[in-house]
DNA sequence: GCGCGAGCATGACAAATGTCAGGGCCACCG
DNA sequence: CGGTGGCCCTGACATTTGTCATGCTCGCGC
């Protein structure tokens, strides 16, 4: 009895690479791929597998967007994310989404059919460099004000732009900045977004 | 007689899967593997191979740096970079230093092998989407001055730093910002740093 | 109820940034 | 030679942003 597997990775070159690797695997068989989120959710739809692997970044829907509406629609099927770029923020928001495990790409097929197997059998996975990153990162200081307007601020409006799409004077929109950029010992709002999207916390 | 490989890529899940299937072809041979910059030109060294496949993206140095080493280390090795986020500038950058083919990761493994074929054969290959892009994007439209600024501003740093660091006077680093947004058609400077890295003007 | 601390909000002031008009230099063209 | 135009550079001025002192409200412990 094999574990059926969906592929999901905007990279041809990648997807199809593992395809041939996984199937190399007796007990794993690949029933479906994709190459973007909703590709991704329709052909999970369709084939209802044990497995989805999902790569984090994709065209139109994130991985962990998928794995959001894969726990509603499928609630057996087990939710696997692949990474190039292990950012904190991604695990934990994968990991709230009901994610079952998270590695890099860093690791082996051999290793990655592992793990397969280990999510299979209703077990987690995660990748430990990762887990320590996250852990480091730790939790976000920012209020939630603070944090909606920092990512108001994300890419690069004037605050007069920000307060009127907060609702806020512009005083009070550059209080919270000037609080996020202070609790993130930055030098300005634009590294204070930055080091936020790094570790996760807009 | 089969085309010696190099492998560079720090996905070792791509870099193991790639391996697996370009051995499925006759006349390739992956001769060698590397995970980062330095390894790859210290593989490429050791084993000499008729083309270099190479991730843009390395730790250490990235895959036009390889190849600028190459070119003058081993000048008989092609190089073919392979990348998964295709940046215009990456594309020119790339052919600057004197390499031969150009792909997305989009493309599928049996059509890499081709286009490894191509390169080897002393022909060039670019990717047609990446190409229009690179057109599309055209020539910088900014001063010297002006891009060294706009460097020198990419990290956030304060116009007085900047203008330190420049040997100039504030007044005229502020100049320069400015020309270059407007220039840019964006609306701050961080827009504009965005916009020049995006189309490899900086 | 009362004091206390945390988060939310504001406006005044100071500092940084963006904009403008203009001057010097050099290469190119008539 | 005498424009003409592009690039480099500057300081003065207007606008935007960052900092600070302050007030409000709400939940919590006493």
């Amino acid at each position: 009895m094999s574990v059926r597997v969906l592929l999901a990775d905007d990279e041809h070159l990648i997807r199809g690479a593992l395809a041939a690797l996984l199937s190399l695997e007796d007990d794993l068989l690949v029933v479906a791929e994709a190459a973007s989120g909703p590709e991704a959710l329709a052909m999970a739809r369709a084939h209802a597998p044990d497995v989805a692997v999902l790569d984090l970044q994709m065209p139109g829907a994130d991985g962990v967007k998928v794995a959001t509406s894969l726990r509603t629609e499928l609630p057996g099927c087990r939710v696997l994310i692949v990474t190039s770029h292990g950012r904190p923020g991604h695990l934990k928001r994968a990991l709230a989404a009901g994610v079952r495990g998270f590695v890099p790409k860093t690791v082996s097929a051999q290793r990655l059919a592992e793990i397969i197997r280990t999510v299979h059998a209703g077990n987690r996975y995660v990748d430990p460099e990762l887990a320590a990153d996250a852990i480091s990162a730790g939790d976000s200081p920012l209020t939630a004000r603070e944090a909606e307007v920092l990512e108001l601020a994300a890419d690069g409006a004037p605050v007069a732009e920000i307060a009127e799409r907060a609702a806020l004077s512009q005083g009070t929109v550059r209080n919270y900045l000037s609080s996020a950029v202070s609790k993130l010992g930055v030098e300005n709002r634009h590294a204070a977004v930055r080091l936020a999207r790094e570790r996760g916390w807009v």
